[in-house]
DNA sequence: TATGAATGAGGTTTCATTCAT
DNA sequence: CATGAATGAAACCTCATTCAT
């Protein structure tokens, strides 16, 4: 979002709007070939310009990749805050966490699919370390989430943390494939969906 | 399961039990890195063997990831198939075929990870279309597993039946983060934590 | 020495002293890394100057490295034809040969250790011709020194002219590493012990 | 010498002697244009094969450039050695230290070239560090040799042990522009005039 | 069967230089 | 005068694959 609105810094630090075009056109390339097997040059020729040039405004290819992510990453960190900060139930806190992924997922359909996509890569590949820090930051909401559910009894309590919180973060991050235009919904029917399927599952109440 | 047991034939038609431990070094290999960046060297090396002369054995990458990954997936089918038919009640089915996935993942902890990790690319490498097809006929039974239940109000009428059926799919593919050695329960009481969250989510009953 | 006293013309005629301290610079840079490790952007960087800014000045990387390089020979040359002129007694002639090169080399250093570290792509380099042509003749006139005094017998008659003049080139032009800042001897006492060495070598008199 | 004898292994430990025609091809072209001009594909070319497949043998051009010249110097590490070990006088150490030098250039002019002519660029190019070190090995050894000169009082007492050392160094390293068939002298006529400018100047005894 | 050598296409990145503003 | 953007050539290196031995 912020993207949109404040020039970043290019490598040199001198700001650019050319380079949001850029960032734009990459994430469309990175999210629909994958981070490695999207190359700069597929890059170049969706932003119009040599692969080459792309290293005016970039030190790596890794450097796009974090910029593309590392906001969202950080503004969905702090939705989540926000919502930890002014809800108390466990339920309804988890609700609204979904909420805000899939809004997020809605906005930066490219950043969401890659992080779903590639979170394999991204771990393994030097130069992303920003990118799974902030990862890690996400997870650990969750995780507190759930820890919190289940200290309140409201959810089960044989719940295990870690494989509940990973499969939620599985489902959540997969939401870019429901919604239009790749899917047929709408953020509000799919954060519905999702709701329902992580709170009471497939079984009639 | 037959991989084990019956040495297949190779791109000559020669059978090979030489063939069968390369497999199994390629599966380690491709699981670990991913199927992309993992290179036929790294393959050979983890074999024992030169890269070029694993082409007297298989006739390309390709064809190793196929024969790694389509009778894990074909297994899986007929298990699928066998509980389908001797079972009535949706929730029983679910619960049984999620069994069977999880067993499945610890059998075959290998392919189960390439399958997760790697799905964006298998649908868009040429080479593997064996296993996109064979991957369409497993999803094909989780959404009729799922369209059933609803059809029969076992599950809630308002699921959509295709959201529901790729988030239970994810959730299982990841069952093989959560076992031995990788993780640290067994398949069973993955199968118990997977059931109860996708039949009845987090909430307390 | 007229480097610093009188603003020559750039490319299109336009006098400038900007174009003096982006040689000073420059100098600077390709001394410290070499004439082809050290990038036009190295050069914009220490200069204060964007590199494609430095094209205003000067109309090739090769244009800065010749201008810094052809004054400072040709001074050197006017030095040399000086001394000979004015000095009968070879060995004398090649004491104040030492000595003006010497401080030729405290006066500018960056220059030097060009001419030494990077003589060899001097040679090599398109563009720099200029260079090739004045170090020629600053060579010509150590050939003329050493051969003068075989001739007349002020050394010894056994000397091999081309070896002679080679090593002592290069024993000169290695001076600057031992001047302060880099070293940690003044002109003066360097002279005297390169002069001792070419002269009378290590041996005891 | 070791080099044409022994067949050395390659990056995964592999002998092979098809890496030694291409180290001699690669000293050529590397002495000729210079380590950081030459190109691998100038490598390549000269060694009939191409670029991409110099790293079946090699894992880098660095890996090559040390290749080529660590043996050399070892060797010459090895000649310094035994001389030191069986002579006493230090003019007799110095003048068969220098004939020692300048066999090797005989014997391997490209790598003396290079050495030579790239000394600037090795110290900063990363991966060249075991150069540096046996390099730094042959300077200390000169360095004892003129140190215990002086002390033996073979040499002048004033002379300055680095700047003696550093000069004797450029101008043995020099030595392979006299030869043939680069020059047009021989070996033991070359040994003889650095000896003697080394040891007793140009002057007249 | 396996080796060692080679191919050829393509990857990321660097860099001198140009040019509209 | 300087900037910011772009070019185009070329650099080093990787890798699936082929093939003579």
């Amino acid at each position: 979002m912020s993207r949109q609105m404040v020039p970043r810094r290019n490598a040199r630090g001198v700001a650019s709007s050319r380079r949001l075009e850029i960032l734009d056109a990459a994430a469309e390339v990175l999210a629909e070939k994958g981070i490695l097997v999207a190359t700069v040059r597929d890059i170049g020729d969706r932003a119009g310009i040599l692969s080459g040039s792309l290293y005016h405004h970039f030190s790596s290819k890794e450097e796009m990749i974090t910029e593309i992510l590392v906001p969202v990453i950080q503004s969905q960190i702090s939705a989540f805050d926000a919502i930890v900060a002014e809800t108390d139930d466990a339920r309804e806190i988890v609700r609204r966490l979904i909420g805000a992924a899939v809004e997020q997922t809605a906005v930066n359909p490219h950043a969401a699919r890659i992080l779903r996509n590639d979170s394999h890569h991204i771990g393994e590949m030097p130069g992303l370390e920003a990118v799974v820090r902030e990862q890690g930051a996400v997870m650990s909401r969750w995780v507190s989430a759930v820890k919190d559910g289940i200290d309140s009894r409201r959810f089960r309590a044989d719940v295990d943390p870690q494989i509940a919180t990973m499969s939620i973060a599985d489902v959540v991050l997969g939401a870019y494939r429901f919604m239009k235009p790749v899917g047929r919904s709408s953020a509000a029917s799919v954060t519905d969906q999702l709701t329902a399927l992580i709170l009471d599952g497939l079984g009639a109440k």
